[in-house]
DNA sequence: CACAGAATTTAAAACGTTTTCGATGCATCG
DNA sequence: CGATGCATCGAAAACGTTTTAAATTCTGTG
């Protein structure tokens, strides 16, 4: 029983804060086992007997250790690190948080650490995404608003590197996502419109590149043609149009003939800014026109009650990526890894 | 020159991603020189030659050398990563993104990483900020909505650990923060209503608990008192209530007598909450009442021009708290470290 | 031309893990 | 009683970097 062997104190000294960090050598001498031994004891390793493996775990929990994940990571090349690339049109209303949020709640049990890298190039981030995959900087990667052939997607399918995305890709080879079920939101919110007895119905569709938008079109129109409805869509927004942009062109429309009178809105934003382009020339909500709008949050509602809302919840969909994440970095075949989310008629649980 | 010493393939083997990677030990081989030198030469010690120093440099441009983060850090105890605590009440538009953009930009060009630690627990994250001292999980921490005597603050100071707030503090002893001069916003959003000629004004304060709730009420107190017109604060309410909670509180008050015809916003939900709560008693904005709200986006006066606005930078505000934090790691005394953003009277450039 | 001293380079240890390969003890079996 | 198998445990190497201490080369000088 050996206690002081050397003076040890110089690391102390020159970092204060590392200073009694306990390591696994620390558990070795406090039990008198091999490091190795108590290793393998908190890895829950087969061929420790149950004595010794309640014994480490004992005065690991008593005196704090927390392995140090630096050396974990140099040794196995396992970086327990997750990384989300933040996309700039995501600084509204909380998309980023929410699916973050989400994602650290699958997390949070695990060893993993959510680092956000954010996108600083032109459109799609590949160059980032090469970057990760290249040096090793985590062991898996979540992104969203996919493209049919997102070239994202196709640099990590060719690596094989651990993914899932917010949004559904065209490629043949399957990958992990987590998607909302903008077919049925489109078909849904029109269907509203025309049982409502709205005789023209519009729709803002998302940028043409991303794939949803096809989804969104698709739900649109199943509804216009079951219904032989008469509809329109304008070609000169989308849904990152800039809110004036949207309001002017709502105002504008309106006094012209033939104006639409039951909108699709898939964003607060969207709504609002047609809500107030309406207004400004004397339209009110629920007597002239209809809105079916898609809420990420409360807000719009809690707003303007008188908005039909259908809800995306985008914590359950970090969440789920998360934990499909974690599947696929455990080398879960991709085949069941998908999720789908319905579209939900009250505001999700938190 | 002996090219092949070892079979060296069983990693190639065992983690494909890894293979290949240049370390150290590669550029060694390559230029002839020792490791050493090649990881002095990169770190342009004043010890290495001029020739040698650029020959390491060129070999490892050539060949795509990074270091390897996990094994710097095991020997440093640095871990080139700074953490920022997200708060739940950050969800809605965009503040948490907004300053991360912001503070990723700061980070750029340094190795340092931007991790996020979500707090799940109460209202405080004390608990996260105690986690990542102890375990020297980051080098530096990064959080909003401080309170006078913030105990995350506290815990931080105590342990010297670098950090940066957004919001300050009443403690004695000094810390980095950057901050919105919320008192000059109350004041000259308040000012601009009685210039409108408005008879009586209000204000929807912050949660008492924070700090900058204090020195909005005084801003706003000023203005008022030096025009001597009539004031009042709604006690029921604050910043943090859900909108329609807002709206009705708005929506009710406006019908009672003596109501009040000026608005101080300081966000843009409350704006849009009042804007509905008035309407929906058939005040207008700009003709029975007038609202000058903060914004940190475009959103607001997009959808909705009659409201008079000062804007807050919230991506100024994140590269900012960047900045500030790398100067505290790097070692500098935190006398000078502190911004006070000005309030904006028109949209920042992003 | 030897030599001090500066300038430059290097070998080796260390950071805290995981993992490979053995070692040890002990009961069982021929 | 020696060999065998099994259940546990341990010594040492390795991951890629930084750093300490020492070795080597180069310079000018006496």
């Amino acid at each position: 029983m050996s206690r002081i062997e050397k003076p040890a104190d110089s690391e102390t000294a020159r970092n204060p804060l590392r200073a009694g960090k306990p390591t696994l050598k620390t558990i070795a001498e406090l039990t008198g086992f091999a490091i190795t031994t108590v290793s393998r004891a908190l890895g829950n390793a087969p061929q420790i007997s149950e004595s010794t493996r309640r014994r480490v775990h004992e005065v690991a929990a008593e005196i704090g250790y927390l392995p140090d994940r630096a050396a974990q990571r140099l040794k196995t090349g396992r970086t327990n690190v997750i990384s989300v690339l933040l996309d700039p049109h995501e600084e509204i209303l909380g998309f980023g948080t929410s699916i973050m949020h989400g994602l650290a709640r699958a997390l949070q049990a695990t060893p993993y650490h959510l680092i956000v890298t954010p996108n600083f190039l032109d459109g799609s981030n590949v160059d980032a995404v090469n970057y990760i995959i290249r040096n090793g900087m985590a062991d898996g990667l979540i992104f969203s608003r996919t493209e049919p052939f997102d070239p994202r997607v196709r640099l990590l399918l060719e690596n094989g590197f651990p993914f899932v995305t917010h949004g559904r890709t065209e490629f043949s080879t399957p990958h992990a996502f987590v998607d909302y079920d903008n077919f049925a939101f489109a078909y849904e919110a029109t269907k509203r419109l025309i049982v409502k007895g709205r005789r023209k119905v519009t729709i803002i569709l998302p940028p043409k590149r991303l794939t949803f938008c096809q989804h969104m079109l698709h739900g649109f129109m199943t509804a216009v043609r079951e219904a032989g409805v008469a509809y329109e869509i304008p070609e000169a927004l989308d849904l990152d149009s800039p809110a004036d942009m949207i309001r002017d062109y709502m105002r504008r429309r309106s006094t012209e003939p033939d104006a639409p009178d039951g909108y699709t809105c898939p964003g607060e934003v969207s709504a609002l800014a047609t809500i107030t382009g309406m207004s400004d020339n004397g339209l009110s909500l629920g007597v002239e026109y209809d809105i079916v709008a898609k809420q990420t949050s409360r807000l719009l509602s809690q707003i303007q009650p008188k908005v039909e809302t259908i809800y995306e919840d985008l914590k359950a969909a970090g969440e789920g990526m998360g934990s499909l994440l974690l599947q696929r970095i455990a080398g879960e075949p991709v085949e069941g890894l998908t999720i789908l989310q319905s579209p939900q008629f009250s505001f999700p649980t938190p």
